[in-house]
DNA sequence: CTCTCGTGGGTCAAATAATGTCCCGCATAT
DNA sequence: ATATGCGGGACATTATTTGACCCACGAGAG
């Protein structure tokens, strides 16, 4: 533990650690769901009502938390509480050493682990959402150029941003890849400026294009430019999915699929699919940044989560660069299992 | 606060960091007054039997303490828990804060504060002894040359001093200055010898020795030596006394007195008579360290407690060079008070 | 508009935990 | 021997926590 202090909390008051905990997992979980009622709330921490409420009574007694008609909210001071003690509760359920044994094991700068597993809950999204926001906003300097990929996890990343004035420049990665709008690197490089209180430009490369009109479009000027700006990025986010289940969502056709699974591919990132070692295997035919490109960029964070992407994200943490992820407790575990086997 | 956690636990658990201060409590006074029965040590706690029977099960459940037929102990790994939790306590209580404050205000280098009030609870001498003794412990390397003077007090650090193998010089600052026996700083620089594992050596300089037959004294080569080593002590351990008491405990000479007294004697450190504003009105007539010698020493150190001394040691903090002052609650609020008044 | 639905807050008995109050047998020192 | 202080056991009493309701209210849907 880095804080002796709690290792002799836990010898003097092991109640003071455990109550704590509880303490910050309502306050976390309200977050993650506010506003909320107290039988909602204590139904999904899986408490009675009664026993929440006195906690509930108490945390609003300390000014963490409003309570009004339509349910509760956790006040500005709860909010910061929330933050301050994400390290201190890390550190408590163990989390901090599997980080560390995590970067270890993927030879990454930094590893965050948020407990549970986006498979199931899908409020794990968004707090894997919340702390890649919580660690990028602690990077980014003013000025700085950040590229972000599309797909859910990056949006969450977005959405749980706070608002600030960073005054820094959100590029999309690559051009559009067949997603819904919502999820389009276009559409979170924009929504994140606007959180970062920064610019943002977009990149309109039409799907499926064909070779020939691919060249004309990148030769234009104004997208030659966004490409150069893209490549000089200090910081990109991206997410990692599983091959097989993006080749079909991006409505690849059967055979390219079958012959996705052919060469064994089980990773996708930047528009790249990946096989078990980290190999690509194939490459989507669109523009933007390129695998070849990572390597002069500073920060590359990978944010993904949900026990079945385990093999996927160490996959990627494999084949291309890579510095922080960000992932749940699930692919975590998964992970420092199998190479575990590995070994023996 | 140096150590943000607390302040987190400070809003989100307080009522077990009161059960913290409550335990530590007990374990301390118990470490004050080991062997000793339930009963005995709820009475002196305040509390009652029963509830300090409830914590004193769970502490033994944690292994901090053994129960024997003769009372109770604390385990070797309740006296590093203490000592561990010692600084943490401090600043719970706002000690820490109280530390710098009366620092700043007397201008040494460092405070330490034990709770309490030495005139009422004898008690406290011991908690300032072991205080003192931690500090000094902390302090001294091998090698080096600690010079001590007499006094309860100081007696008690030698008592409190853990057992250690440091092989330093122990060396009474002054000659014997009409002490009791055990009090002397001969006796006490033995004991803190033997404690430290290291060597000693005497100062047997008569009482009330005539001027003619000190200066005999003072000229021996092995007298010569050993104050020649005391002046080069890295550390000297002091008390602080008031005058008037300590003269009439001297027996010096009614006349003496009312001339002290007359002349706003109100502490007495070395030897030396200091008044109010720190000038030294009277000078003992013995050999060993002067105040002039001082000023070369690298850590001066006193210890005294009770708030009836509080003036005095206020008047030896400006009149002679200290560097770390170890007191008590009392004194330290009344210093703190009575130097703000004289701001307005 | 009405009519749910979920909200916070109130209430009170039951269950559980903490506490006060004894008493006993046993070492130990006098 | 005996008086003292020790730990531990027992149990009634009290305090606190918890469970299980009900109610009025406001927002949002129909």
């Amino acid at each position: 533990m880095p804080n002796e202090l709690l290792a002799l909390q836990q010898l003097l008051v092991p109640d003071l650690l455990t109550t704590m905990k509880k303490r910050y997992r309502i306050l976390h979980h309200l977050f993650l769901t506010q506003p909320i009622g107290r039988r909602a709330l204590a139904q999904q921490l899986q408490t009675t009502e009664r026993i929440l409420r006195a906690e509930v009574d108490f945390l609003k007694e300390q000014g963490l938390l409003t309570i009004e008609t339509v349910g509760m909210h956790l006040t500005e001071s709860g909010k910061s509480l929330l933050d301050d003690l994400a390290d201190v509760i890390r550190e408590i359920e163990g989390l901090g050493l599997k980080e560390r044994r995590l970067a270890d094991k993927l030879g990454l700068q930094q590893v965050r682990i948020v407990p549970g597993d986006a498979d199931h809950d899908p409020l794990v999204i968004k707090a894997l959402g919340h702390s890649a926001a919580d660690y990028v906003r602690g990077i980014l300097k003013s000025g700085d150029i950040l590229a972000v990929t599309g797909g859910t996890t990056v949006a969450t990343v977005a959405e749980q941003m706070p608002r600030t004035q960073l005054g820094v420049e959100v590029l999309p990665a690559r051009g559009g890849i067949g997603e819904n709008m919502e999820f389009q690197a276009n559409t979170i490089a924009s929504k994140l400026a606007t959180k970062l209180g920064g610019t943002y430009r977009m990149l309109h490369a039409p799907d499926l294009l064909g070779d020939e009109a691919l060249q004309t479009f990148i030769s234009e000027p104004h997208v030659q430019d966004t490409l150069q700006r893209i490549r000089s990025a200090r910081m990109v986010v991206h997410g990692i999915g599983q091959a097989i289940p993006m080749a079909k969502r991006r409505k690849l056709p059967p055979a390219k699929i079958e012959q996705l699974a052919g060469q064994g591919a089980i990773a996708e990132a930047f528009g790249y699919y990946f096989d078990r070692s980290g190999n690509i295997v194939h490459a989507m035919n669109t523009v933007g940044l390129r695998v070849s490109d990572l390597k002069h960029i500073e920060q590359i964070v990978a944010v993904a989560g949900g026990k079945s992407k385990a093999e996927a994200i160490s996959a990627v943490a494999h084949g291309c660069p890579l510095h922080v992820l960000v992932t749940d407790e699930a692919v975590a575990d998964a992970i420092l299992e199998s190479r575990r086997e590995e070994r023996t």
